[in-house]
DNA sequence: CACTAAATACGAAAGCGTTAGTTTTCCCAA
DNA sequence: TTGGGAAAACTAACGCTTTCGTATTTAGTG
């Protein structure tokens, strides 16, 4: 009952996956802790979320004594590229300058976020390993 | 029967923005016109999804003879915005540089693409409107 | 002014995501 | 060993998205 294949996380699989990041692992009873208290989310649906996310290979399960531990098989940073790259296609043209001329175009940004953003094309620019 | 307040488009709603956004406007046919051949969606299927898009308040529309002309309301370039700025509160705990980071580690990264990052951080860096 | 071709309106059906109630399983402590 | 409680399995309900068929309207022409 394993490997439906999806290539992304619904809304609510990735709240749940952001947690487990933080967690590395954990029970039902684990992620529910670790939700805000206003969230009251039923135990039943908690389950049903972990069990669906094992169903489709985001994550893997052993169990310890009666209770299932869920550990992320999908890394935040492999998430994270591959959400970048749907959004770069869908609709920047697939131009990552683009992107990021909007992303800094924020006016949320702070001066140093964009020296930092700046550093790290630096570096990028000088030990090129592409 | 206008304003439904939904934040963002669904997959098929977001590919229809991206024609007209092409198109700058149009009808259920030119809309249909500009779709690959192999896309084969019903006449019925397309009116569909642009009467809902207005419904939504994503665009308005215009009778010319018998036949609606349907024109974006939101703008690419603030669509563009409210999508990064959802991602980056959704998997980069806010945090631009990190969403840069993992930017440009991608391996299509090209040279060219990264010279024209560094020359928009630059520019903004300068000119510092925030 | 009536007719027809084309466009719109309506609504249904299938599939998925989210939530949670009910039933079943099973560990462990008395 | 057994019964109570906690966890998992199952299933259902509901709403939204996508697709399209049928019914209705309407613009423009003869």
């Amino acid at each position: 009952m394993k490997d439906k294949k999806a290539e992304f996380l619904t809304e609510v699989e990735l709240e749940f996956m952001t947690l487990l990041w933080q967690l590395e692992q954990g029970s039902v009873r684990d992620v529910l802790a670790k939700m805000s208290p206003t969230r009251n989310l039923a135990y039943t649906s908690a389950a049903t979320i972990l069990r669906i996310l094992e169903q489709k290979g985001f994550v893997t399960s052993t169990k310890q004594g009666k209770t299932f531990i869920y550990k992320p098989l999908l890394e935040k940073d492999a998430y994270q590229s591959r959400s970048l790259k749907k959004l770069s296609e869908n609709l920047f043209d697939n131009t990552p300058s683009i992107l990021v001329a909007r992303l800094v175009d924020d006016s949320d940004m702070t001066e140093d976020a964009l020296e930092e953003i700046r550093a790290l094309i630096e570096k990028r620019l000088k030990n090129d390993t592409s």
